[in-house]
DNA sequence: AATGAATGAGGTTTCATTCAT
DNA sequence: TATGAATGAAACCTCATTCAT
């Protein structure tokens, strides 16, 4: 089925190229005529694709989601605790741009979404659990709190950056946060 | 001139009536019509105090910003730093109400406006400078990247409780920041 | 409440303007914007009085239906048989065009509607054993089918008039099936 | 020429194919691709056989106005009018879903053509001509307009079972008026 | 000051039709 | 011939804003 496959790619090439324009304006700010003009199509052939703008930004969040979960699983993680928090510096970096605009659409996906109907849709949950499995997977914490609330961290530096006016780096930010956890794990956890 | 104070009181009640729907919502997917049938008066009272839905939206992220600045001058201070963020927390958790909202309407604010936009507003300006003066002199630091610093991250923990499900409180992580921070001052300036 | 009134008032002449149009075109031919340019209103006034086009449809088949109950229920009606179905020739012919029109937009709700639908609203289910009822009284007849198979034929007439060349004249074809209904009970129940 | 006649006879195929999805929903509410999925051919396909999908309602109607002829044409008849409005009512039962699907697209088609339309164009003329013609020459009527209007009634009773609830079936209906119409010849033409 | 009906530009979506393959 | 992705005009509908009362 080799048209399937193709058309499957080509629908996830769509939904990267929205990526961005969700990601800087936030989804209603982003008109349908918006998008098929930066794609290159029509608004039909996009709704050939994608039933709704809402059902396009669903599997967008999905996808991005997914493709965080293929970043993390393949990224090389270091053995003590501490090289495992520079493992997690250099995956962020090199994936600025893909972690920024993923948190951009992340916070626009809860104001789109009641709290409930997040809770009912199962490949929504598994979406929301994602941060706190990977994090406490690659750092190797059994706290999972913990793990989620580094990424929460990391997640206001994200969000920082939308704000950007270039004059704190990315990179200088999760540095410093890297810095900041390891002194905290020193003094809570000497191992 | 008592009418115009009681006015200029009124006004200051509908933006904080606003508040909620802003935060929860996010600017776009609020209406007209929801946040006058909120505010208990019609859409014609509210374009008599406003000129358009914009400038109402604006006049709050400028409202609730003098506040924030009101708490953060009001606020007990402490001496040594370890006070001082602990004096954080506390004001932090007292008003954690106010500043999850907070944290709501800036991001929101931040996708409605171009970069250059706020550059060239000087009420903006002044405002986006806020919380790293603000920070900064609370903390007594003279380190103003790492007040902004501390803010962002107060920040990403601000955020992520928009996305509540409850299961990890503010206070809590607030609680878990502090004494992150503290850790690494401890560490790398001891005084 | 004398507002609640007028609004009520101008909905229902909403209704009757919309009818002719509907009921000549049919409800997939009419746009929204030619209704509205038809009613000398926008059409945000037309969705401030009816929340879809869906909806002013069916609230106009309501309407309708009401009307002609009231029709029915004022009408002189006679005594022996033969007389009450001059009575019923009379009525139809001078509402004439009430009828046709009806019969009009009767056809397009059926094809707009699932018949389980109208059977699960009780609002059209009434309105559905309208001319049943209406024509059984109105005739006395206590053969409902019989009552309801009258109708069936004066609908058919009423079609054919949609489809009008204007050389068969309702009134013509009206009084011929008033002879033929009465030749039939004078056969059948010589009373 | 068989590639012709194939093609010919393909052609039809596909019109009665459609002939249901018409009768059922009506031309407006039918769209090309569920036509295409309903025939089990593409969207482009259809339009290799027919260059519209107005076109190919009009051929639709075109045919089986023509088919209807055929089955006037080849019908036993009977000698006394009795007898022949006997063969009328078991023309009609035994092929009641050819003509109540054919009642509904007429109604359909007077809808999406202006009566002006029709009578400029010689295939449609002829057409809305052929009840008329096929009744009084069935029946063996002179009365041309009583012809029609016996058809008016017909007609009354099809579309009637488009609502169908199935209470009071088209059998019945067809011999009740049946009935009528021998009590009215034997009052008003006894032969 | 206050009301809420009215406006109409513009948003999302549909669908008859075309066309590269 | 056949396919079905692509087109884009036009449909339905929303909503910030205005204005007569």
């Amino acid at each position: 089925m080799p048209k399937i496959v193709d058309s499957e790619q080509y629908r996830k090439e769509i939904l990267y190229k929205c990526f961005d324009l969700f990601a800087e304006k936030g989804y209603a700010n982003v008109t349908t005529r918006q998008l098929s003009k930066e794609l290159g199509i029509s608004t039909g052939a996009m709704y050939h694709y994608f039933p709704s703008k809402q059902a396009l930004f669903e599997q967008l969040v999905e996808e991005v989601s997914m493709q965080e979960f293929q970043l993390f699983k393949t990224a090389a993680r270091g053995h003590p605790l501490s090289e495992r928090i520079q493992a997690l510096e250099m995956l962020l970096i090199e994936n600025e741009d893909h972690f920024i605009k993923q948190a951009a659409i992340w916070v626009d996906f809860y104001q789109h979404h009641e709290i409930a109907e997040i809770n009912e849709n199962p490949v929504f949950q598994k979406i929301d659990r994602r941060s706190q499995q990977e994090i406490s997977e690659f750092l190797n914490l059994t706290d999972l709190k913990l793990a989620r609330f580094i990424w929460t961290l990391i997640n206001g530096i994200l969000i920082e950056q939308l704000e950007d006016d270039g004059s704190f780096s990315f990179r200088e930010q999760i540095h410093l946060l890297t810095q900041m956890l390891i002194a905290y794990f020193e003094k809570y956890s000497p191992d």
